[in-house]
DNA sequence: AAACAATTCAACCGCCCCAGG
DNA sequence: GCCTGGGGCGGTTGAATTGTT
């Protein structure tokens, strides 16, 4: 993955030369205290000497302050750069490497909760980087939209479904001022989880909400919501390549919910959890914490090459059978509105059958669009 | 082997927010 | 309240790499 750079070369490329020039041009400019002279910024792939000169400045004075490193150091470059460069490429415990099946999955999830907030999806991706996430969904994303498949994997459509019908059925509560994605859903969930007022992100585990999801599809009744989640999350399907990418493959074109536009909003309904202004980025910190890690399970990936996309899916697959979702395409859409439906009719009548007298049924109550 | 196309990803840019003066 | 600087974030770009013909 971590492809060579010019700048990593032992041998100065031309650019590094240049750079070389520049630095000592503007050595040359503060020393003689010229103000006519800017000293002028290098652009362009760091050079190995850049990143040695940036890692001496943090491991010496810590991270932050971005703008005193060129003062400093003399390094030639503007603090922007030697922070993205630092937390995007030199700072430790950065994971590199392909995404993992775990890694893929909680993405998707996170975009579906989140949007475009990378840094916030970083923040619960330990070791990798926004702008890794970023570059990863958006290719994947083009991909996908070649081929005319869905954005999001099926149990995560299923979330944008059942978000969209809480929210329009039984809410209507005004989006709160920091982002007009912020749905009831959001609300809801904190309080179904048992979330205190410090509690700080309302956003329930990824791999929870995926266990609800397909729980909630796997049943019509009541009393098999409260059943134990039909996979947990190390063994699920989705963490299993295969399986998982051939149910996300089988369903192209299936989803009422998929994203007309997914590098754009989410779903109007789709419970964005910022929390606006200031709270998001300390929340995003605080986050991190509360996410169980994820025991990436380090399997091939068997994605589809790029160029493999575009073939016809069959209308079913065993995964999806299994999950409920069985269906010829062009009933897909219809019947999982008549299943939600189904699914909404039961929680509207029966909220108090639906919560469970202890624990396990935190992805269940998510759901629980009743709730105050 | 060469040319071309597609893809990846590091880095830049502009905007925004926040804190401090 | 306004201004300014620092820092963070998301969108975009373009060079390098990889794949295909």
């Amino acid at each position: 993955m971590e492809r060579s750079r010019p700048g990593a070369a032992p041998t100065p490329s031309p650019e590094e030369e240049v750079a070389a020039e520049g630095h000592a041009h503007g050595d040359d400019v503060t020393g003689q205290e010229e103000e006519a002279t800017p000293v002028v910024l290098k652009k362009g792939p760091w050079t190995a000497s850049e990143d040695a000169m940036l890692m001496d400045h943090v491991r010496h004075h810590g991270e932050g302050n971005w703008n005193a490193v060129q003062r400093m150091t003399g390094l030639l470059r503007c603090g922007k750069s030697c922070r993205l460069r630092w937390t995007n490429h030199l700072r430790p415990n950065l994971k590199k490497g392909s995404f993992s099946p775990d890694e893929e999955l909680l993405i998707a999830q996170l975009h579906a909760q989140l949007g475009n907030k990378w840094a916030r999806m970083a923040a619960h991706l330990p070791g990798r980087t926004d702008n890794e996430i970023k570059n990863y969904w958006n290719t994947r994303t083009k991909r996908r939209q070649r081929a005319g498949l869905p954005v999001y994997p099926p149990e995560v459509q299923l979330h944008l479904a059942l978000s969209k019908r809480c929210h329009y059925d039984d809410y209507d509560f005004p989006p709160l001022a920091s982002s007009p994605q912020l749905s009831a859903t959001t609300t809801t969930d904190v309080q179904a989880l048992g979330a205190g007022p410090g509690y700080a992100s309302s956003r329930p585990a990824p791999l929870d909400l995926a266990r609800s999801q397909l729980a909630a599809t796997t049943t019509q009744q009541t009393a098999q919501f409260l059943s134990p989640p039909p996979f947990s999350a190390p063994s699920s399907p989705w963490a299993k390549p295969f399986a998982r990418n051939a149910q996300y493959f089988q369903l192209a074109h299936s989803s009422p919910v998929s994203p007309s536009t997914p590098t754009g909003p989410v779903h109007p309904a789709m419970p964005d959890l910022s929390l606006g202004g200031h709270g998001a980025r300390a929340a995003a910190a605080a986050d991190q914490s509360r996410l169980p890690p994820l025991s990436p399970s380090p399997g091939p990936r068997v994605e589809l090459p790029s160029n493999q996309y575009g073939q016809p899916a069959p209308p079913t697959s065993a995964a999806a059978v299994a999950a409920g979702l069985a269906l010829p395409d062009h009933q897909n859409a219809a019947s999982l509105e008549q299943m939600l439906q189904e699914l909404h009719d039961v929680i509207k009548v029966e909220p108090q059958a639906l919560v469970p007298a202890s624990g396990g049924g935190a992805a269940l109550e998510r759901h629980d669009c009743g709730g105050a």
